[in-house]
Formats: C-alpha cells, sequence, structure tokens
DNA sequence: TATGAATGAGAATTCATTCAT
DNA sequence: AATGAATGAATTCTCATTCAT
C-alpha cells in the first residue's frame, strides 16, 4: 500500500507548502521534488504524474477531513447538534491548517477541468455525509420535512465553503472557528424574522 | 470610450463563445480572435493583454448582471421579495445564458489568483447589493435583528453560487429558475422544523 | 503552397547541415533553429512537429533526386544505358552532396520505425523507377527475361545503397563517381565468369 | 570468461525478445531486466552499459551467424557453390529467427553512430567470409578475373541484406528461403541477357 | 486602424546507472 | 552475487505579445 510509505506522504506535504507559497502556477515538480528533499524523478515512482500529486493530495487530506468530521459527529444523537459540529469542525480544521486552507480554497480550483472533474468525486463524500445528516434530521423532525435535500446540502456546503474561501481571500485575518455558531443559527433559523 | 467600439464587444462576445465551446486552457488568443473576426494583434487595440479581456468580459457581463438585478428589485418594497425576486432573478439570467453559467461558474475559475482578485472586486458590486438588502430587512424588521451582514450575505451568494455551479456541472439537465422558490425559502427560513 | 516560402527551405537545409555535423540524436530544434537564424517557434509556423521536419527533408531531397534521374534517363531508348546514367547519376549526386549523404546513409536510419516506414513511402518512387527500367529492359530483350523484378530491384538498390554507405562510412575518402562504371558492369554482368 | 556464464546468454536472450517485440526505443534495460528475471542492477554485473548489451547481442548472434557459414561452405570445392550455400544459409538462417530477423534488419540499425560502427566491425568477418570467396573464385576462374573484390562483396552483401530487410518489411509474409535461387542466380549471371 | 509573421521563455518526464544493503 | 530505490540531466513545443508594413 504505497500511502504508508514515508516518501509518499513525505511529496504530498512538500506540495501542499510549495503551492500555497508559490501559487498553483509556480509548483513545479522540481520545486515540489527539492521541498520533499527527493530528486525529481523520485516523485515519478510515487506519482504517475503532476497532476496524480494533486488528486492524491486531495484524497489525502479530504479523505482525513471527512474521516475527522464522521468521528466528531458519530455517536452524537441529536441531527441538529451533528450540524452544529460539522459547521465547527469544518471551520476548525481549516483553521488550524492555513497552508492547506489556501490550496483547496484558492489554489487548486485553478486545476484543468479534468483535475476538478476528479476532485469532485472526492468531495462527494462530503456531500454524501451532509445529506444523511439532513435525511436524518428530517426524520427525526429536527429538519423541516418539506426540505429538498439537495438543495439544502447547496445552502449548507455552499455557505461553509464561501465563509471559508472569503477568510482565505481577507488574509485569514479573522478567527474562522468563531463563526461556526452564528453560521450555524443562520443555517437552521434562516435570515428571516422569527415570527 | 473603449466599450461603445464595436469591436470591444465583438471580441468579448467572442471570448465568451470560445471559453464555453473549448474551455479556459484552451481559449487561445488567436482562437478568440478568430471567432471575432480580427486579426490577433487587432485584440491589442482594444485590450491590454489576456487577462484584460477576461476581466472586462466579466465586468461587462456582470455589470448588466447587477444592473438587471437592481432594476428588478427597484421599487419594490417589502426586503424579503427583494430577496425572492433576487433569487429568481439570478437563477433565470444564467438559465437564460448556458455559455455564460459556463465561462462563470466553471472556466474562469480555473484562471489565476490575480485575475480572480480582480474579478472579486467586480463581484463586490453585487455583494453590496445583497448587503443592503440585508440591512434594509434588519431595519424593516423583516429579517432577524441579529444577523451578521456578511456571513448572513456569504450563506445567500454561496448558496445561490453553488447551486448554479452544481447545475453547470450536471450540463444544465434541470430547469434551474424552478429553484428560486425552494432556495429562497431555504434560506429564511432555513432548515430547522419551526418552533 | 508552403514549399514556396523561403523559410521551409532554409529550415530544411540547417537541418542537413546540423544533422550531419552533430549526429541524429544531437540535432536538436533549436540547435536547427540556431543555424536557419530563426526561432524556435518559428519552426513550428512551417512544420507540425521535429519529426516533420525530418520526414519533409527526406521528402524535399528525395523527390529532387528522383526527379534528376527520371530527367537523366528520360529520352534514353536503351534500358542497359538508363541503368548505367541511374547508376552514375545516383553516385554523382551524392557524392557532389557529401552532408546529404551522411544524412541519408547514417544519420536517418537512427530514426524511429515510424519515421522510417514514412521515409520508405518516400523511397519507393525510386523503387519503381528501377523496376520501370527493368520491365521496360526485358521487354526490349536487353534483359534477361527470366528476371524477377523485385529481386532484381533489390540488387540494385541494394548494392547502390551498400556502396555509398560504405563509402560514407570510410569517410569519403575515395572517388564515389568513379565507381559507377564497375558497378554497373557487376549489374549487368554479374560475378561469374563469362563462358 | 562471461560468456559462458549462464546469466550472461539469459540478458541476451531477453534483449531479443525486448526489442523484438516492442522495438529498440521501447527497449528499457529494466524492461530487459524483468524478461531476463533478475533487477536492473544484475545487467551491470555482466555488461558494461546498454550499449554493451547490444554489442554483445550482435557479436553472440552473428558470430554464430559466421561460424554456421564457414562450417555449411567448408569442405566444398566450388566457390560459385560455396556462394550459393551462402545465399542459402544466409536467407534459411533469418527465416529459422524471425525475431532475430527483425531485430538486426530493423531495430539495431536505429542505434547511434557510434554503435553502428562497432557493430559493423563485427559485420567485417562475415565481410571477409564473402571476399575470401571472391579471391578464391576469381584465382580458380569461377569468377570473372577482373572483378573488384570490394565492389563484388558489396553487391553480394547488399543484395542479400536488401533482400532480408524487404521480407522483414513486409512481414515475413513469404518464404525467405526460396528466394536463395533466383538471387544466388542474379549475383552470378547479372541482369543483362546472354551473349 | 489593422494585420499576422515572428519571437523566445519556460517545464514535465524518462531512463541509464549507481550503491547501500 | 544480487537487489531495486533513488538519482538528475536533458529537450520539445506552446502561445501571449510585438512591430514592420
Amino acid at each position: 500500500m504505497r500511502r504508508e510509505k514515508p516518501k509518499f506522504k513525505q511529496i504530498i506535504d512538500a506540495a501542499v507548502v510549495v503551492i500555497a507559497e508559490h501559487g498553483y502556477h509556480q509548483a513545479q515538480v522540481s520545486k515540489i521534488a527539492k521541498q520533499a528533499g527527493v530528486a525529481d524523478g523520485t516523485i515519478y515512482l510515487y506519482f504517475k504524474n503532476k497532476e496524480d500529486i494533486l488528486i492524491s493530495l486531495f484524497e489525502e487530506k479530504m479523505g482525513s477531513f471527512i474521516e475527522k468530521i464522521e468521528q466528531e459527529t458519530e455517536g452524537i444523537s441529536s441531527s441538529l447538534e451533528k450540524l452544529y459540529v460539522l459547521v465547527k469542525t469544518h471551520f476548525s480544521v481549516f483553521a488550524a491548517d492555513p497552508h492547506m486552507a489556501v490550496v483547496t480554497q484558492l489554489e487548486l480550483r485553478q486545476s484543468n477541468k479534468e483535475l476538478r472533474h476528479r476532485i469532485n468525486e472526492v468531495l462527494k463524500g462530503y456531500l454524501r455525509l451532509i445529506d444523511r445528516i439532513i435525511v436524518e434530521g428530517m426524520e427525526k423532525g429536527e429538519f423541516r420535512r418539506d426540505l429538498d435535500v439537495r438543495l439544502t446540502r447547496q445552502m449548507i456546503f455552499g455557505t461553509l465553503d464561501e465563509t471559508v474561501t472569503t477568510w482565505v481571500m481577507n488574509e485569514q485575518k479573522y478567527d474562522l472557528a468563531a463563526l461556526a455558531d452564528p453560521v450555524y443559527e443562520l443555517l437552521i433559523k434562516g435570515c428571516a424574522a422569527g415570527r
């Protein structure tokens, strides 16, 4: 299993640093190799090509992102609380890894359509996790029963994503994690005044 | 004023077509020139460089997008209804211009950070329009008074954007305009069950 | 017609010089461009890729080679004399263009199978010319009537080719053109003692 | 003596198979090692470098080729018959080993000038064998006494080589061995009609 | 204004060879 | 003797931009 080889992770971590610091279009393979402390050719013992580095990077990081959120929400019975933990975790993971935030929110989106479709495949795992929480919440009566699952998920993900992206574009000047509470409240209550 | 010259629009329209049909990375200046029916060099009489074409494209299209929404919401007194009309118009504009939808939601996002920052400058006009509706709504008591304007705007824009992007990625298979009502309801009521 | 553009010929001539002097594997595009006095990119305005330069080179040179031999043999009624002129011309053309001799006899043969197949297509024109002389000679009774045309052509071409190659490998130390007479005699009389 | 070690032959045989099946430019050292069932590094215990494999391959195969022809012609008193047996054996050896035919007639010729010069050194043994037959034949009066030995040898070798190459390029569709008789006749009688 | 031929910088990838084990 | 992971040099081609006409 290649993922256990130390060099595999070493190269991926190097790619995150290089992309975050120099930007997607200035992240040459030789720069990544140098940062990883290996020869250019060594990269190709672990990755098919440059794109494969980026896909693997996303799979690896997004994989543990999803895992983490699954762990954190596991055992929670309330769907509302699950959603809260998801928002909280989503924000704190990015807040804790600024490099990664830049890479996923800005740099990797410059990749070509092909790569972005591959990335979307990985993202689907996260979207399904959100879907499950929504369905569960509807069944339990914690969420409105007339929700359209796909639209609701698009609201949740779209809001989280936009919030993180704005934070990154503002050079991470403010405390992202602190936004979890108000954002959660917005998502469940909406913006209209109560009746 | 260059924007009034016929070739200026001609080139921008050519760029939209070329990018929509061939993708951002296959949209070479020479291809755009050919589509516009002018020589490569002529492009540079109207635009500083390639990036300038894309920024102008976005300004031009986004400008009329914002204008249209301003016109539609003007004269409406209810902020809730203003929001509804904004959602409705946002979706119907993209539904009516599939080329443009592909270009703004997928292709132009592959541009580099610099260009994306410039694009965001243009977007700010739209975001401010949303902000005004939110502030107004809070003042009128139609929206909750404890809203964080920026977060609320991020929810609204993030949700609309994600919804349109998903629709484009699904090859515009379903009726986007029809989603205005449920999305509007989601945004104002949130997903939690009523009390 | 691209062949009339001066740069087309200019680049081909540069390729012959560079390949002859540096060898096939040291004939980088940039070296050819420099020799031709154009920018690297200019090459690609006239040729699809590097291989296309080599194919065009062969077509161009071989084309005029065949033309020349056709002209020289035209109007000659005797097939034996036609063969003699062919041998003579074959040798004198190479003797007059040492660079080209090195390129066709040694360097171009290092190209890959694909390129060599394309080159063989061009060669076929020459082989057919030889075939015509043989058939004609048999009809006139100047050549033995029991000849196998293909084998006879292989003997003629194989002998000429091997003779030129040996001469090139011996660094063109001796007078190639002077070999036309004995080689012609060999081809028509064979090596056995007369009866 | 390295040639007696089993792995030496094992690697050479592997090289023939790999080159015949994948072509010269796709015959990487690692592929040859895999086919031979040894590690990449092991190759370098038996060969100085990649070129050395190819030269050894040619020496080994050409060596037994020449030996076989020497054996077959030994004890024959007539030079004409010797030539006949040489032609016959030349063709039947290649007909019996299609892999080898592809390798020597097509693939190995793609090697660089340096390697081809080394290969020519090996070939010289064969050319000298032909020379001896010619000289002998002239002395005995079976061959014309005015032959130029070098040219005659070039005709003989050039014809055989061209015939085998054409056969290989035609995918060995016809019976090469059957060409021995007409080719022999051509070589001794030439193509002119008898007097 | 308009043209379009010419420019030239810049980067992913392969593979023969080494050497610590 | 044998291994195979690691090395790193080396080259084609694209395309935004210019400028003489």
